[in-house]
DNA sequence: TTGTATGCGTTATCAG
DNA sequence: CTGATAACGCATACAA
C-alpha cells in the first residue's frame, strides 16, 4: 500500500515495529510492551515477540518514541571543559547513576566562555531532554528563564545557593576559600598568596580566602589569575610570580593540577616544602596523595555530586518529591605533608 | 478542532511551529526555512517569521524534526572513561569540531569493561546517531556487524589497522611501544621493565616494548599491570615492585600519570632520575612538561585526534567521498630529562 | 493480557 | 520564493 509512499523517505530495508509484530503474529503494541514493560506480557508472547526482534535485527527507534511518548531519556550536562579532570569525574558520577536507569548523556562544554552556554541550552531544550545538569550558579543572560520555563527538572552543581532554579547539590566555594586561609593561619604561616583561575567558582574561592585571611588578621592576599583551564606549567609560572613579588609563607591554588606546579618549580629552585613555602591545592585529585611532598588540598566529592545530581533527576522524574532542593555536601581540608 | 485530542498528549501550553506559522502569517514549511535555510526566504518573510518566534518563544522540537528528516545531528562517542584526560582530550577536540557543525555528542563510557561496549551502541544506533566514534580497534561480540548494518559513519581511534569497521584515525600502539625500547636502549639503559593498564591498548604498547627490546638485543620486560583507568598511587606502588625485583635500569609507563607516580617514589627514596633509573611516559600529558624531573614521553596527539574523527565523520554525512579512511597520525618520542 | 486507531511536531514532496 | 499535505515510527487511550 504505502510502500511506493515509504520507499521516498525511508530506507527501503527498514525494520519497523509494525514488521515485528507482523512476524510475530501480534499487534504493535505488544511489542512495543516486550521492549519497555516485558513483565506485563505472557511469557510466550514475550517470546514469539523476541524471536522476530532477533530474526529481523530490529532496532527500535527511540526517536520516534521520545515524538510520541514526549519524553527522550536523555540527560543533558554542561561544563566548563571535561579536559580538566574536576569536572569529568563529576560526568562519571552522573552517567553512572544515569545509565543504570537507561538514561543517556548528551555532553555540552563552554570552554569557560560564559556564552557558549547560552546557545548550548537552547540546543538541549530544542532536544527536549528530560533533565539538564549545570555547572555552577551564575549563568549567562537568559538561561535561567529559559531553563525554568522549559519545565524539566535542572541541577546546578559545584557550588551551593539557598535560591537555585530548581534543585542545587554542591558546596560552598566562598566557604572553602574561608576555611583554606583559616587553616594556613592556624598553622603559623601569616603571609598568604592565591593562584587561580578568573572562572566564578575560583574566584569565589578567592573572596572567601580574603575574608579568611581578614578575620585572621592578615591583610592582603598576593593574588595570581591564570588562564582557563589550568596546568601544572601555569602553576608553575604563577608560583615564580608570586616569589619575585610578595613571597607569600604560603599559597593557596585553586586546583591540585596548578598546586602540583607550583611544588615542580619549588623542586627546581630547591625550595624546601613546607619549611620555606607552604602550599595547599583544591580538589584532592589523586595527584594530591601521591605527589612528593603529598599535597594538603581541600577535598569536595567530585563524583559523588554527579551521582547525587543524577539521583535528585530521577527522583524528579518518576514523578517523586523531592525533600531537599539544596544539598550540601561540603567540604573538608585534607592535610598532607605540603602545609 | 484537536484541542482536546491534543491536551490528552502535550502540555497545553507548548507552543508549535503550527503557531509560529500563523503568528507570521505564513505556512509552516517556511517556519521551517526560516529555521534551516534562512538564505532561500525572502529577507521581509524572514524578519517576519523571526518577530513571530521570538514572540511566542518557539523552541523547535529537534526531536520530531529528527524522525521527519531521519537525520539526529547527535554524534556519539564511547571512550572506556573520561576520567582519564587522555580520551577527554579527544573528546574535546571532537565537541569543538562537531559544534561549529550543530552537531551534539552523546557521551558513553565502557569503564574499561568490553560488554559495555555492545550496550551502549545499541542504545546509540537506536537514538538512530549519525555517526560513531569508537575507542580501539578490538570490539566486543557483536559490535562490529550490528554497526556496520547501520550503515552510518564509524570512526575507531587510539589505535590503527588497515581493515578498520570503516574509518580509523589514529597511531599503532605496538610501533610505539617498540620505538619507545629503541630510544631506551639507544640511550645506553640496557635493562627494561614495564608499567602499564591490562587494556588492549596498553598491551599493544607492551607487545611492540618487548619486540623493541629484542631486536635490540634485551631479553625479557619486567613488567607490573595495574588496574585501569590508573592513577600516580598505582604508578608509584608499581616502581616500588619493580624495585624489589627486578630493578630495570629505565622503565616506560604507559601513561603519564603513572610515569609521574614513578618518579614521586623515586623523590621520596632519593633515587636520582635518571642517574639510578630513567623513566619514560605516555601521552605527553601537559604535566609531562611541568614535573621535576621533566619527563620523556610519546606524544600522540589526542586531541588532534578527536578532531580528524570529526572531520571525516562530517565529510562523509555530507556526501562527500573519503579518500583516506585510515589515517595514521603517528607519534613522536619527546625527548625531556626523566629519560 | 492484547488489539485498533490516532496523535506526537517536524520535514520532504511536488505544485504553484 | 512559498504552500498544502503526507509521511517519519512509535506510544497512548480506550476497547475488547
Amino acid at each position: 500500500m504505502t510502500d511506493i509512499a515509504r520507499n521516498r523517505r525511508t530506507a527501503a530495508n527498514t525494520v519497523r515495529m509494525e514488521d515485528v509484530a507482523r512476524a510475530a503474529g501480534v499487534g504493535m503494541i505488544t511489542v512495543s510492551r516486550a521492549l519497555n514493560t516485558p513483565d506485563k506480557l505472557a511469557p510466550a508472547t514475550l517470546a514469539r515477540v523476541r524471536a522476530a526482534i532477533d530474526k529481523l535485527r530490529y532496532v527500535p527507534n527511540l526517536t520516534a518514541g521520545s515524538l510520541a511518548s514526549n519524553r527522550s531519556r536523555i540527560i543533558a550536562v554542561i561544563v566548563p571543559t571535561i579536559a580538566n579532570s574536576i569536572f569529568s569525574d563529576t560526568i562519571d558520577g552522573l552517567a553512572e547513576t544515569l545509565v543504570e536507569h537507561r538514561y543517556q548523556l548528551l555532553l555540552g562544554q563552554t570552554q569557560y566562555r560564559i556564552n557558549e552556554e547560552a546557545a548550548l541550552v537552547d540546543a538541549f531544550l530544542g532536544r527536549r531532554v528530560d533533565g539538564l545538569v549545570l555547572t555552577g550558579i551564575k549563568h549567562a543572560p537568559g538561561v535561567r528563564s529559559r531553563v525554568k520555563r522549559s519545565l524539566i527538572p535542572v541541577v546546578e552543581t559545584w557550588d551551593i545557593t539557598t535560591r537555585p532554579i530548581d534543585m542545587v547539590v554542591g558546596f560552598s566555594n566562598r566557604a572553602a576559600g574561608n576555611a583554606s586561609a583559616h587553616y594556613l593561619v592556624a598553622k603559623g604561616y601569616r603571609t598568604l598568596g592565591y593562584i587561580g583561575g578568573g572562572d566564578d567558582r575560583s574566584l569565589a574561592r578567592l573572596g572567601g580566602f580574603r575574608e579568611g585571611a581578614r578575620a585572621c588578621g592578615v591583610h592582603g592576599v598576593a593574588t595570581v589569575l591564570v588562564p582557563t583551564p589550568s596546568n601544572p606549567t601555569d602553576g608553575a609560572t604563577a608560583l615564580a610570580n608570586l616569589l619575585a613579588h610578595d613571597a607569600p609563607r604560603a599559597v593557596f591554588c585553586s586546583n591540585d593540577m596548578l598546586a602540583a606546579g607550583a611544588l615542580f618549580e619549588c623542586a627546581r629552585r630547591r625550595i624546601a616544602v613546607p619549611r620555606q613555602i607552604a602550599v595547599m591545592g583544591f580538589a584532592d585529585l589523586p595527584i594530591a596523595a601521591g605527589i612528593e611532598p603529598t599535597l594538603t588540598s581541600v577535598q569536595v566529592r567530585a563524583r559523588e555530586m554527579g551521582q547525587r545530581a543524577g539521583s535528585l533527576l530521577l527522583q524528579r522524574l518518576s514523578g517523586e518529591t523531592v525533600r531537599d532542593r539544596v544539598i550540601d555536601l561540603g567540604f573538608a581540608v585534607v592535610e598532607r605533608a605540603s602545609a
